[in-house]
DNA sequence: TGTACATCAGTGAACGCGCGTTCACTGATGTAC
DNA sequence: TGTACATCAGTGAACGCGCGTTCACTGATGTAC
């Protein structure tokens, strides 16, 4: 063992390579009929597997579908990153860095944001990545010019959390970043959902006023 | 034929009944494990009936799930409507009947309001009552004191809309009452979805600071 | 370099399940005279 | 009031389907000497 650890063996990178192969085509069924679509003999017929083999790399589909849940996590944790790591950490910038990436795959959105899929529970992996995402909001909605969380060493700061860096959480902040989410998953949801289809005013300019107000308070 | 039509025959009285049992344990099923869980079978497995015997009633599952979904439009709209006769149908006392319609059943709510049904495609029949809610909210919206739609016999007053009988429905009406939904729903789907378990703030007293600042508006 | 063995990907058949839907049929309820 | 017929609720068997999952097995790839 030992740094030995990096090196792959081929068997290893060939099995990692089927194992994303069925992680798309699961995409793929979960894009073009939802969630409860999902289905290991379908994913096997498409690659040209028999049924039985998927089981060499998932031990059942819950397992499968456990993973592409906390991808979908990773996805979107990343994609905040990036924003953020690209100067676009601030409301408007995860706004919008949101959006895109909800639109990129509606049901992937759903599967984090949406009714909880019906006799499933995710890990409590993905409660990590959930505050990791309410992490990055509240950070941003600190750094608002006005906003009393911006107020250096505020007084009111609680203990230590175990991943803000010494940062002073406000409790306004906070709110302000539970705000964000629920103002902008209510027009993005309706949106995807077809719910808003027939209004006049476009989606896109909806999501657009209510990030500007969020982020002009 | 004729007046007759208000005379039921005992026949058809039990086969009323009959149906609206079904659709009974058809919303049970729903609200068990989500709508994709109703089957026919299940049904009449807890009716005490052969699964034939249910397509007496229902040409199809397709049929079934068409008059929950249109039940259910139907129920919200005369919630909003009781709402409104008993004198709360402001903002404030809309957005209540909303919020207490949604907690008392959320798989309906999400029948209404969440991602389509995979497979299905509602009939037009519920784009009426879709249009018919947004009339209420807007409605409620143009009542606010100080909104620009409360000024009377405005000038940019658009032609005569089918179901508005001689209101004035401003642009600005409609846009606050998009707001409302959008707002509301935000909040309302993350709760009944669970994604706003851990936040120390009170899922309804979310709601009800959403709620102040759309009629504070 | 060659041989013996272990590992592992993938197969094919099978099990049990629940589903939607159809069909020929039985028996009870209602209707017409 | 009684008889002949029509209507209709409900049954039981069957069809075809797709699913998740298990199991004994084959054949190729890798490893140890």
């Amino acid at each position: 063992m030992g740094e030995a650890a990096s090196t792959t063996t081929p068997r290893e990178r060939y099995r990692q390579q089927v194992r994303s192969e069925i992680k798309e085509r699961a995409w793929e069924q979960i894009a073009a009929a939802g969630t409860s679509a999902l289905s290991l003999s379908g994913i096997a017929r498409v690659m040209g597997l028999s049924g039985a083999g998927l089981y060499r790399y998932f031990t059942s589909r819950n397992e499968l579908l456990t993973e592409l849940v906390h991808d979908a996590y990773q996805s979107l944790v990343g994609t905040l990153r990036a924003a953020t790591v690209q100067g676009k950490g601030d409301l408007a910038g995860l706004g919008q860095a949101l959006r895109a990436w909800a639109l990129d795959d509606p049901q992937r959105y759903f599967l984090v944001y949406g009714p909880p899929v019906p006799g499933y529970r995710g890990p409590a992996d993905v409660a990590a990545l959930a505050a990791e995402i309410m992490d990055i909001l509240t950070d941003a909605c600190a750094d608002l010019p006005d906003a009393p969380a911006s107020t250096p060493e505020a007084p009111l700061a609680d203990g230590p959390g175990p991943s803000s860096v010494g940062r002073a959480d406000t409790a306004s902040a906070q709110r302000l970043a539970i705000s964000f989410r629920t103002r902008l998953h209510g027009v993005l949801s309706l949106e995807l959902s077809g719910h808003l289809a027939g209004m006049e005013r476009d989606a896109a300019l909806l999501y657009q006023d209510e990030l500007d107000l969020l982020a002009a308070r």
